[in-house]
DNA sequence: CGCCGAATCAACCGAATGGTTGATGGGGCG
DNA sequence: CGCCCCATCAACCATTCGGTTGATTCGGCG
């Protein structure tokens, strides 16, 4: 039996997974076997510092959980990226656990946070149940379970490997996203246009862009700045 | 008994509505009465045009649908708008039946499309089953649901004299956003460059900005639009 | 019918942006 | 020390963008 700490933000979500992985629509034939053993959803959480908190709890309870289950996104406290590194450095007095990643989106950057923080494996939501039972399975042995899209995106990655921009370019695209000018953007940065410029064709090349505009909304697509806050 | 139509493109997603509706945490007290009837999903779909088909097939064989509970982004296929609009619309062959939607975001275009499309109510997803229960409820009795969010939005909206933006404005921002020069919008839209120019200036005016940066930005902001995505 | 707003287009202008080449200085690194 | 990357700036040019004026068509509305 493996128990599961579900850590999502939606209600819908939590109950979605808690049936998909309770009920397997088809019961395994023959005799109980260590690969088809069963998924039990002993505990949920709605964001990442309710999930430290949980985990925690059960662990000095003695309950112990094999698996947390956990969403990138989650509207505001704390995100999932930083609730699973936090889970995989055993920070808060918690005993490090596997973390399988199940979210909606493949971005890139999303993909690299997770993993980056330790997560065992990144699922998408729109998978099978089948499919996510089968990679809960593998990430509570202890393996590693990546989504098709997902592995294809590493090994893209890894044939032409994303820019890096420089923190004086993030700056620049930061300032740039609330809509200043170039010489605007040179006041405030205390720079010359020129230099303005010449920091925006390294930015457009990186990105694999042509225009400001084009930046902005990549940039933002690549997590690199957020939309600026109202 | 309720019975519905689940339109979701997540397999998640549809089990925890499945889940949601059908086993109410607290099942009701006393006698049975209308306000507390059940809900059952009857039929499921995945994009917008499976829906209409089964709705199709199950009217045709007499097993009628009370409500259809449509998500409105959907991967790939007909959107959720659209299926919306041609099933109160009958279009298809189809008798029309209420629709709730329900979904991830609350941005304006999408509240408005969905309304305008004949949606009977507008929730989010990240509502507590009861109150995902009780709108389902009022939807399929004919009453219209909006979720706190979404009626908050729409008073909102006629307190401030929001700057309203016409479709064909909306239409230029969104592709603005993925960073088109006047020329490719233009092409884009089968119209002039002069009538894009046109078109942004007026943008321009109604945001308060002058530059398209920050009228991207500010629409972004305001939940005119949405960051495309990746 | 006459009025108005939305959408379309044209022609024009100045300002901003994009693209290039080239140059300087400072850090980090082998 | 030499090399490379980053940040800085200059000058130049073509293109695009922002803004204006004016015009046409079409649909809705009193």
């Amino acid at each position: 039996m493996i128990r599961v700490l579900l850590v999502d933000d939606h209600p819908v979500v939590r109950a979605g997974l808690k049936a998909m992985l309770e009920d397997p629509a088809i019961p395994s034939e023959g005799p109980a076997s260590d690969d088809t053993q069963g998924i039990r959803v002993v505990a949920e959480a709605s964001d990442g510092a309710a999930a430290l908190e949980e985990l925690r709890r059960r662990q000095t309870l003695g309950e112990d959980i094999d698996l947390v289950l956990m969403d990138l996104q989650m509207g505001d406290g704390m995100d999932g990226a930083t609730a699973t590194r936090k889970i995989r450095q055993g920070e808060g007095g918690v005993r490090p656990v596997p973390v399988l990643v199940l979210t909606t989106y493949d971005s890139d950057s999303d993909i690299l946070s997770a993993l980056e923080a330790g997560a065992s494996g990144y699922m998408l939501k729109d998978a099978e149940s089948e499919r996510i039972r089968s990679a809960v399975r593998a990430a509570a042995a202890g393996e590693t379970a990546l989504a098709p899209e997902v592995a294809a995106r590493l090994v893209g990655r890894l044939r032409n490997p994303v820019p890096q921009l420089s923190a004086r370019e993030v700056e620049i695209l930061e300032l740039l996203a609330t809509g200043l000018s170039n010489r605007a953007l040179a006041r405030a940065l205390f720079i010359s246009e020129a230099t303005v410029k010449t920091h925006l064709v390294h930015i457009y090349a990186k990105l694999g862009v042509d225009n400001r505009t084009a930046a902005i909304t990549t940039a933002v697509q690549q997590k690199i700045i957020r939309v600026p806050d109202a």
